[in-house]
DNA sequence: AGCACA
């Protein structure tokens, strides 16, 4: 199956911001894009925070990012000066992160402290291993009196947005209702945690949604072609929004693709970044769109497994052809 | 301004 003969050249990172279209990147940035994704200068994928009450919790760290595009896990640091706390919440790719420290709420009006966040020195380097939690915490204090709960997540309950039931200080309560208003037009997939219990294991093709409306086949084609593996594209656009299934040959190659892609813009976008994700099960190209009133509330597999995806507070049933 | 984990 040939490929019309897209841009080799076509750079998806690079159409994100076209804020100072007089002033070109440096010659050794535009002259050959390799797929490297280790780094240069924009390879950082990591967000460092601080400014962070020294209650935070690691559970609000985490749902202060899971839901940005392309958010891959966090950790929480006791740095053991003082009580003072830092974070690190690692992305899927720079883009991804680059959006989600413009996005993220840095206000805590309750206290005035103001939260900084800003790209990491470093990526980090810990791979998050498959059982283990969506957040991890480092803790370098030397006394062993100070509160020592959480280690890391258990997984199983970061669905909510809640801290646990012990975690109710003042402080504690107020973080979360601060840093997480119910802002429920957000992207909620499970499979950006990474969770395919259940033996459930996804396909070889993807899902894209948060196209803008003038998203073309070609378009998108032309950024799919890049990645190995790649084999056909359909494009729907039902009551106006579309979507998008990317066939690949392979898992590991759509994962890979899904990964660099992922929180992405394409030139047509009026929005923010790409939201891909895996199904769990071949040939699903056709869907139903259900608004629903509160996102919140469509949340969960649904009775016919987990074949849908909630997006922009549009429940969207993905079915079989 | 404060940047770890390997």
């Amino acid at each position: 199956m040939a490929h019309p003969p897209y841009d080799p050249y076509y750079m998806p990172s690079l159409h994100h911001h076209h804020h100072s279209p007089a002033t070109p990147p440096p010659s050794h940035h535009n002259h050959r894009y390799h797929h490297l994704h280790q780094q240069q200068d924009s390879g950082i994928n990591t967000l460092f925070v601080s400014g962070l009450p020294d209650d935070v919790k690691a559970r609000e760290i985490h749902n202060l990012f899971r839901r940005k595009p392309g958010f891959d896990s966090c950790q929480l640091k006791y740095t053991g000066r003082g009580n003072q706390v830092v974070a690190f919440a690692t992305f899927f790719n720079h883009q991804s992160a680059i959006a989600a420290m413009h996005e993220a709420v840095k206000f805590d009006p309750q206290n005035g402290s103001v939260l900084h966040i800003e790209l990491a020195r470093s990526n980090s380097r810990k791979k998050r291993k498959p059982g283990g939690g969506a957040y991890v915490v480092i803790d370098k204090r030397t006394k062993v009196a100070a509160n020592a709960q959480e280690t890391s997540s258990a997984d199983g309950d970061s669905d909510t947005d809640e801290a646990s039931p012990r975690d109710n200080t003042d402080s504690g309560n107020r973080v979360r209702q601060q840093l997480f208003p119910d802002n429920s037009a957000t992207f909620v997939n499970e499979q950006s945690e990474k969770t395919f219990e259940g033996g459930v294991q996804p396909c070889s093709t993807l899902f894209i949604a948060n196209l803008g409306p003038n998203c073309t086949e070609d378009e998108l084609k032309q950024a799919l072609s890049l990645y190995p593996g790649f084999s056909l594209l359909k494009l729907r656009a039902k009551g106006g929004m579309p979507v998008a299934f990317a066939d690949f040959e392979e898992i590991e190659q759509a994962s890979k693709a899904m990964e660099e892609l992922q929180g992405t813009m394409l030139p047509s976008s009026d929005r923010g970044g790409m939201h891909i994700e895996y199904i769990f099960s071949t040939h699903f190209t056709s869907y139903k769109i259900c608004k629903v009133q509160n996102a919140e509330d469509s949340r969960g597999k649904g009775s016919r497994g987990r074949n849908f995806t909630l997006f922009g507070g549009v429940l969207i049933q993905l079915d079989c052809c």
